[in-house]
This record gives C-alpha cells, structure tokens and sequence, in this order.
DNA sequence: GGAGAATCGTGACGGATTTCACAGCGTTCG
DNA sequence: CGAACGCTGTGAAATCCGTCACGATTCTCC
C-alpha cells in the first residue's frame, strides 16, 4: 500500500522531470532531483524504490524512463475522467488549470445549478444541470470528482457523486464530508490553510525545534558553496528564471553546471578563479571579458544592471557556445538571489 | 510546538463550533465534535489538550468558550492581513470565498500583471501592479500571500514577497518554492490533488504508460528585483560580524549606516554608483580603489578571500574613517551573506 | 451521601513516515 | 590494476502522529 504523500510527491516528481527532459536534461541524481522538489535525497530514493524503478549508480535515473515508470504506476490503461461539481468562479479557475495541464485526467463534464450556465461550454467542457448529474456520472463511468460548490451544498453533493459511483472526490468546500471511508477525499480547504498560514507567520522566528535559540552572538557561517552549487547541479537556464535574468544566447544543450560563481571585473582574477564551471557575474560586458571566459572554457556569463552586450559579444558567445544571461539587477543584488536558490534548499 | 494538521483541525473545529454555535448549541463533547470534523474523538482532546482549553467531565466543551480558545490560539492579537498574488480566475474565486468568510484573516491587496486590473477594485480588494508589490507589502507589514499565479511567475513571486517581509504563503502553483526553511508554504496543487485521486480511484487497475506532454506555457510575470536593504538600517559593524568579516579599521563613530552596496572593482564604476552610504565589496585591495572609495565618501570597504590590505592602506583608511573589513570569502558568497541577512531581517 | 455513569486529560503505545547509514557497484584516475 | 569516489538501494533507527486505555472528575440518582 502506497501512502497518499507518496502519490503526492510522484506526481510532483513527474512534473518537475518533464520539465527537465524538455529541457534537455537526460539523467538525474537523487539529490538533485531532491532539490527540485524540495525534499530530502533519501526521500526521493524511497520513493523510487516504491514504485520499483531503478537507476544506476553512476549515471543516476534516466529521465525519461523514470517519467515512464511515474507514469506506469500513476496513470490508469486508460484516460481517467473526472466531473466537476459547481461553476462559479472557483470552478472556472479549476477547468482553465485543466486546459493548461494536459494529463492522464481530463475533465470532462461540468454541473452546476445556475440554469443559465447549463448546456453552454466552458473551455471546452460541457456543462450540465445538477439534476442529470447522477444520471451522467454513471452513466459515464466517472470516478473522480471535483467539488467546487458552497458548503451547504458539499454534503450533499458528494452523497449524490458516491452514489453515482465516485471513488475520489477533491472538495474545495470548507466542510468536511459523511462518506463511507473507502472513499478518497482531498480537502483543498483554503480558509484552513490560510489561518494555518496566519499562524505560522505570527510564531515567525520561534519556529524551531530547540527554545531558545535567538540572541547573542552571531556565527558567522559561511557555507561551502562550491558544495552546495555541485551538488545541486544548478543548471543555468534555471538559473537565470530564477534570478530573473534574460538568456541571451543559449548554454551548450543539455543544460550547462556550475559549480562555481565568479564575481568581478578582474580579468586577471578570472584567470586564476575561473573554471569550466565557474558561471562568471560581472558590471563589465566588454568584449575582451568574453575572450577570457571563451578562453578558461567558462560556460555562462551574467552581465548585470541590464546591460545589453552588443551584437559581436552575442556572435561570439554563440559561436562558443557561452550561455549569456542579462540580470536587471547589480552585481549585489544578482549574487544575492542566486545564493538564495541555492542555500535555501535545506529541507526542514 | 505545534505541527501544522492540528493546527488545521483547530481551524476545523472552531468553523464547525462556530456553525454549531449559531445553530443553538452550547456544549458538546468530544466524540460529537469529533464526528462533525471527521475525525477521531481522542484526536479532539488531544488537540484541544495542546491549546489548553479544558471542558467539563459532564457537560463536555463549553462551545462558545472553546471558539474564544481557539481563537486566542490561532488569530494574532490584530487582525493579519494577506496580499494575493495573481488576479486570473483562481484569484477572484479566492476573493470571493473571503467575502463570504468572515474571520481575522483578510486579503487586502491584490497584485497581477495585467494593466487592465491595476487600481481596480474587486470584490472591495484593490488591485495593484506587481511591479509594486515588495513596496506595498513591506509598508503594509503583510506577512501572509496567497499566490494564484502561473507556475513559470511562482518562484520568483514568491522570492519577492519574501524579500518583503512574508512569512506564510499559500501556493496553488503547482511548483516547489525554493525559500528559506523558516517562511511556511502550503501547497494547494489540484494537479497532484488530481493524480492522486486518480490513483486511489482505481486502486488494483492495470496501467500502460503514457506519454505526457508537459505543462502550458503563460506570460510570465514582469520581474523586478531592486531596491533591497533600503530600509534595514544595517549597520557596517553588524554586518561585518554576521557575515564573518574582520574589520580591519573602525568606521566613523556612532556606527555607520548602510543603504546601497556595490559590487565590482572597476573604478568607473564606482565613481557612478557610489554614494555615502554605499559599502563597496572588491576583489581588489589597492590604493586606488581606496583614495576613489575616499573621493566618493564611501563609509565602508570589505575586501574578499581574505586578502589583507597593506600597512599604507590601513592607515589611510584609519585617517579617513572608511570601515574596512576583510571577508574570508569570494565576492559571490560575500554578497550572498549579506544578502540573506539583509532580507531575512527578522529574526533569522 | 454514596454509588454509578459518563467524560475529560494524559501517559503509554503503535503504526506510519522520514532519515540515517552503509553495503554494493560502476567509473575514474593514478 | 587497484584504490578512491560517488551514487543507488535498503535495513535500521528515529521521529511524528494518532489511538488506546485508564485514573480523575463531575453530575445524577437513589
């Protein structure tokens, strides 16, 4: 029996790798794939475990392979579909999401009760008058369901669904729901969610563990970077979203590592600093600066304060191969953000 | 410490007791309670235990009391207020559902894109441009978001908040948020909501695997990363212990306040960019970069990797009050300390 | 007033989930 | 060719969470 959080997180998996392997991301270790999606190296090996797929040792999972066994073990044989109950607002937000999302589950049938709303289409979805509702969900082999409708009418509903043959229901209603326990149910309840959040941002710092933690003296901890930036495998097109810095030429495919990250304008520093995984930040886009970097191999550069290197520079960098990224920000302000994403990823 | 499921439940319960309450009831006993929340009645004493509210033996929970305890334990002394990123369908559905509740939570500003929207009022919430939104919710004091925005904005939405102050978000992009482990995320993810539903619906099934096609693609948000420590009153000497520098000489008396800090070691640039309350970060210890730092009236000077500054340097910096500090590491890390300082001010 | 009934508060327990830690195994490098 | 490395897979330990069971308490009823 796979946990509910398993089944999460494998869903989490599959997204994120799907949009690696577009990338062109072919192969993947535990612990980066762990930072992804923000949870733990032993977390992501388990998971795999559960589903029985294996990677190597070396080379890690392969991606696409690993996105076929997700999918092997999520998906059904067959497209599975999915009724949603309530066409408000809520209801239109959720079938944009499905048009946006294209997955292994489709809605394919709305309900609502608002007479105006029946028999129109809405994205493409047909939307129907509740009173057909348990009619169709049968008839339609339809087990899973969406609940988008007032609280008041939760209850009900969704003993209307289990009766037409639901097995899983997700409710967005703020009501927690009477049904025989081999249903599934996800509560997406966003007033508990946001008073958990109001709680939790008023406990703030205290938050940890140990009592008190808080005051005297300051250790100085600078961390191993260069550590953290391997492992990560921080791929520079990440990056660059991240830090919301413009790409301007491509990196070399497949997605470029850095290891490192050089800070300056000293061409003679960056001869001594610099590596084919150093990514270089600097105020300076000049030409000569590009020929050093092509020069140490140096597979991405981040021009700051918007500065738009001219159209040689771009040649250049394509030719070699060199990813060129403008942040609008300064040096400060760049560096800053990138070891945000980097250091930010320890798990709690 | 109290983890965040029963903090859930107590949101729960008190809407529960509040219904009940309205509908005439004054007390009730844990197994009732229990059964209206779905869960166990050892469940609701225990998580009433943690709170500490205490009911009578015979009479059960006094239910108006155990709201007001609850009360006391989730809401703040003031009411807390939310900001909501992304004003599409999913936003507007989120405004709605916190017209019809009514609790000591509320979303008072509204951020999006989209021209159209800004200076709008919906739903009595106004809407802003984002490109105002770390202004606004650091002088609003907002430590709560609700983030409805589209997956590739996610991240760097949520990177902007917290840079202004948040410290609880709501995400309902289906994206891991890389922020430090002190600000609360919750995940509203309909998606893996959806997949797994889709799994437990068809416990047993056989499954083919199946090729997904990734994720749609929206606009992006306009990003915008600058002004940073404005307002964080940081003093040099502070900063020079938090990030495990040495000063070298004393800055001006009385502490030396810094807005602004530059990063390079072009002296062209400097000339531009510096101001009085500029500390300069450099790879480069000369006297040059020294007399211009004194030209420009800049309080302070951290040189990195431990580079020493010589005898001649000290003593000229020493006659003109500049702070000089020695980090023992690169510009990068220096400024990724400073940085991370700076924007996790309170209390990190 | 005392026995009985029902319920609360809570220490102890147990199951689920996560993390630790290490064996095993290609790969690389000297 | 062997040693060293880094990653996977997985048993074992640790941790978190919820349930059980029982003493304590209060009220009812005789």
């Amino acid at each position: 029996m796979v946990s509910r959080k398993t089944v999460a997180r494998m869903s989490r998996y599959r997204r994120l790798l799907v949009s690696l392997h577009s990338g062109g991301v072919e192969s993947i270790y535990s612990h980066q794939l762990a930072r992804h999606a923000v949870v733990s190296a032993a977390q992501v090996r388990r998971d795999l475990m559960v589903i029985g797929y294996s990677g190597s040792p070396n080379k890690g999972y392969d991606v696409e392979a690993c996105i076929e066994s997700i999918g092997s073990f999520l998906d059904g044989a067959a497209r599975q579909e999915v009724a949603l109950v309530g066409v408000g607002n809520l209801g239109h937000a959720v079938l944009t999401h499905f048009v946006e999302e294209s997955s292994s589950v489709a809605i394919v049938a709305a309900f609502d009760v608002s007479p105006e709303l029946t028999d129109t289409s809405i994205h493409g979805c047909r939307c129907f008058d509740v009173s057909r509702m348990e009619e169709l969900v049968r008839d339609l082999g339809i087990e899973i369901a969406v609940l988008a409708v007032p609280g008041e009418a939760a209850q009900e509903s969704a003993a209307v669904l289990v009766r037409a043959g639901v097995k899983s229901i997700i409710s967005f209603a703020p009501v927690p729901l009477h049904l025989p326990n081999d249903i599934f149910v996800e509560y997406m309840d966003i007033t508990s969610a946001l008073e958990s959040a109001a709680y939790f941002a008023r406990l703030g710092g205290r938050a940890t563990p140990e009592g008190t933690n808080g005051d005297g003296d300051i250790e100085p901890m600078v961390k191993k970077l260069e550590t953290l930036l391997s492992r990560s495998q921080m791929k520079l097109e990440d990056l660059a979203q991240r830090i919301g810095a413009r790409t301007v030429t491509p990196g070399k495919p497949g997605g470029t590592e850095v290891a490192k990250i050089y800070a300056g304008d000293r061409v003679s520093d960056l001869l001594n600093e610099a590596s084919d995984k150093t990514l270089l930040v600097s105020n300076l886009a000049s030409v000569q600066m590009l020929r050093v970097a092509e020069l140490m191999d140096v597979p991405g550069i981040c021009f700051v304060n918007g500065i738009e290197p001219d159209a040689e520079m771009v040649e250049m960098a394509r030719e070699n191969g060199t990813l060129l990224m403008v942040s609008p920000a300064g040096v400060f302000e760049t560096c800053g953000l990138i070891y945000q994403s980097v250091s930010g990823e320890n798990r709690a």
